[in-house]
Formats: structure tokens, sequence, C-alpha cells
DNA sequence: GCCGAACCGTAACGTACGGTACGGCTTGCC
DNA sequence: GGCAAGCCGTACCGTACGTTACGGTTCGGC
């Protein structure tokens, strides 16, 4: 189990030119792969390697730096869980659904999580553990509240809410993350995505949807 | 879309000498992540440097007869769809699930999805393919019989095989394999996984059990 | 205008590792 | 016994890359 919650503003403590090297360092890692090279970087981001030493530490630093500097602009805005009836509910569901496959399916996304999960076997830092926290948790963490609502309004039936999400989690990533970050080329459209979305969003409400009426009446 | 079957036999032309070599080869895959390097396979498996390039061509080579190797381990025996009533169904997915859990919670499964990732970043060999053939793929064809015996049985209720399988896959696998991936330490006991494979079984049952009786009666 | 800090560009260093070469040992064949 | 093939162990080579060092330039503060 890991429950670290990292810093969150990272991006308070960093300088627009610090931001710029590390969007160059995050392009470059999603056009090469992990062979980024700190030379590499250095001359994406015109700057000199003595400067990513001195700001990053050494490679490492430098990786995990963008890595956290990326998920601090993943950050969505969360749905409010007010006026909650069925057809609300299933749009929040929609809406996650939507935004997460369009996530693990976006060019960066693959990109670090590969990285992330290439260190994550060499256990020298906790790569892994950021894009994890960044990611699957966030996004439990988000919806987690929607689900509660949706069974406090009596349309939502479940005994442990992490459980749900979990079902509902693998619903919509089904095959698809482990797919892409194997190499397989997925081609997923605007309209596939809302399709599948829909798909997971019906089949997680006919599993946990309450049998009856709102409120048990 | 991949759909390559490599060559199934490679365990046939292989000597016991060289299935020594790449299970040494494996034992350090899982135990050193990909820092494998030349000398250290060499010098577990007592072989020479010269040997290893003679045999596998270079690194990458290496690294493929490993994988494919393991993968011409795993290969399971198919279930038969004769006689099927929904007792022998549900037990028959509970056993797909079950084993599927337990394959990738392996080390070993753990370890070669890994490098197998990182080698999909730099899009040198196709090792990703390889995993994905001998992994998600062979489920899936292994799985497919199975469903469309019980669609005949009059026991499920689908569209297409494949949409299907999908979704049993992503109610057996949730966010296991990707957390694993990334380091998370999930603790996957025999009962955790029995479990779990009842109750991924229960909700595709849910999903696409046929509403009706057996051949729509 | 002067000074120091920050930073750029580049050169240099050290090492790890993929790949190659070679000497010596075993083994099977004549 | 002689010989060739296959293989082990080790030394060696070349390169890529992380890391460090340094001269030159810009810029804010005085």
């Amino acid at each position: 189990m890991l429950h670290i919650v990292p810093d969150i503003d990272t991006s308070e403590t960093l300088t627009e030119r610090q931001k710029a090297v590390l969007d160059a360092a995050l392009r470059l890692l999603v056009e090469e792969g992990d062979q980024l090279t700190m030379t590499a970087v250095a001359r994406r981001a015109s700057c000199s390697k003595e400067t990513l030493y001195k700001w990053f530490g050494d490679r490492d630093g430098l990786l995990t730096a963008t890595v956290q500097w990326q998920a601090s602009k993943v950050r969505v805005a969360p749905v409010d869980g007010k006026g909650l009836d069925l057809a609300s509910l299933t749009a929040s569901l929609e809406r996650f659904a939507s935004d997460w496959l369009k996530v693990i399916s976006s060019d960066t996304s693959i990109a670090l999580n590969r990285v992330a999960v290439g260190h994550a076997g060499s256990g020298k830092d906790n790569l892994g553990a950021v894009v994890l926290e960044n990611g699957r948790f966030a996004l439990a963490r988000r919806l987690k509240p929607v689900l509660e609502a949706g069974r406090q309004a009596g349309l939502l039936d479940f005994a442990d809410a992490e459980t749900a999400f979990r079902s509902f989690f693998g619903l919509v990533a089904r095959d698809v993350q482990i797919r892409l970050l194997l190499g397989d080329r997925l081609e997923l459209t605007e309209a596939t995505i809302g399709g599948d979305a829909v798909r997971a969003t019906q089949q997680f409400l006919a599993l946990f949807g309450a049998k009856t009426g709102p409120q048990g009446l």
C-alpha cells in the first residue's frame, strides 16, 4: 500500500524558467522515451547541464521533477455532488470515464507511465508512487464523493466505496492501459471513448444501481 | 492492432543448456529489474559472454528469447466447453479469473512486463508484442470459446465476444496490474484472489448472463 | 561603470556496459 | 593419440552518458 501524498505545490516553488525546462524535458520524454539524456534536455531547453544539476540534483531528480510538474498540470476540477438525480449521476460517471480514458491514452501519460514503470523495477526513487498518487489514487479521491452522494441519494447500492470504485475503474479501463503501455496501437477516437464511457457507466449502474427507487421507498 | 503470432515452438529449438541459461536470465530479471547486464547473465549462468552472443545475437535477442522462453512455460491447458451448465460455466470463469490474477501478480510477470513496457517506449524490438501476445491475447483466445459455448447454451447473452471478454478482463484485473507495475505493494493472497475471482465472475454473469432461461425458452 | 550572481555553451573526466578477441579446457570423433 | 568444435573465463576495446569544471556573457544592484 502506498498512500503518500507528495507535495502538491511543487508548481509554486518553480520559476517560469524552470517550468520551461521541465516542459522541454517532458516533450523529450514523450518523443524519445526513456533515453532522455541530460545533454539532450540541456540542448532542447537551451540551458546548461550545470544548471540542470544545480536545480534538480541529478538525473533522477530531473525525472521526478518532470513527472511532478506534469502531475500538477492534469489536476481536474472535481464534480460537485449536489442535487443528485440519476441523470446527473450518470452524466458525472460518464464524464469521469471519458476523462480517464483520455488521460491514459494520451502520449504524455503513456510516456510518463513507461518511465515510472521502468524505475519501479530498480527501486531507486518513487516515480511509480508519484504517478500512482496523481493518477489512479487521485481519480479515486475525486470519484468516491460522487459515489457516496449517489448512495446517499438512494441511487447506488454498495458496501464499500473502494470496492465499487475499483469495479468502475476496471469497467472503464479494461485492457486499454496495459495494451498501450506495451506498444499496442489502439486507436481511441473521441467517439470510441464516448461510447466506452457510456457503456462502462451503464454496466456500473447495472451492478451497483439501487434495485429499489430512491431512498428505498 | 497487433495480431502477430510469434513462433510458438521456441522451446523446441533450445538445448537444455540454453534453457538453463535463459532460466538464469529470467531469475536475474526478476531480482534486478532491467539492469540485467550481459556480464551478470554470463556469471549467473556460468557461461561466457561469447556464448551468449553466439546463441542470442545481442542483448535484445537475449531479452526476447528470455521472454519467449517464459511465455512458453505459462501456457495453460484450455478448458473444454462440453456439457456446459451454469455451474460449470461459473467454475470455468472463476478458474480463468483466478489463474489470470495469479499470473499478473507473480514476480516473473511483473518483471517481464516492466522490461517489455520499457522497451515499447524505445521501439527497437517487439518485446511488448510478445508479452501481449502470450498474455492478454492468449487469454482471450482461450476464454472466447468458453464464452461462445455459454452463449450457445443460452447461458450468456452478448453481441460480440471480444467486447464481452474485455469487460470480463476489466472486472478481473481492475487496477491490479498497473498498481503492481508501478511498484505498489499489493498483497494478493490465495484467499484474496479466490474472492476476487468469484466477485468478478458474479459481476460478469450479472452483466452478460441471459435474462431468460437456457435456449431462450 | 563596477561587481558578483546566475547562467549558457562546451570541453573534459570517469565509468559502466555492450560487444569482441583469445587462451585454455573438455569432449567426441578418427 | 591427434584434432577440431564448442565452450568457459577473462581481458580488452569503443562508446555513450552522467557528472564536473570552466571560460564567457548577461543582468540587477550600487
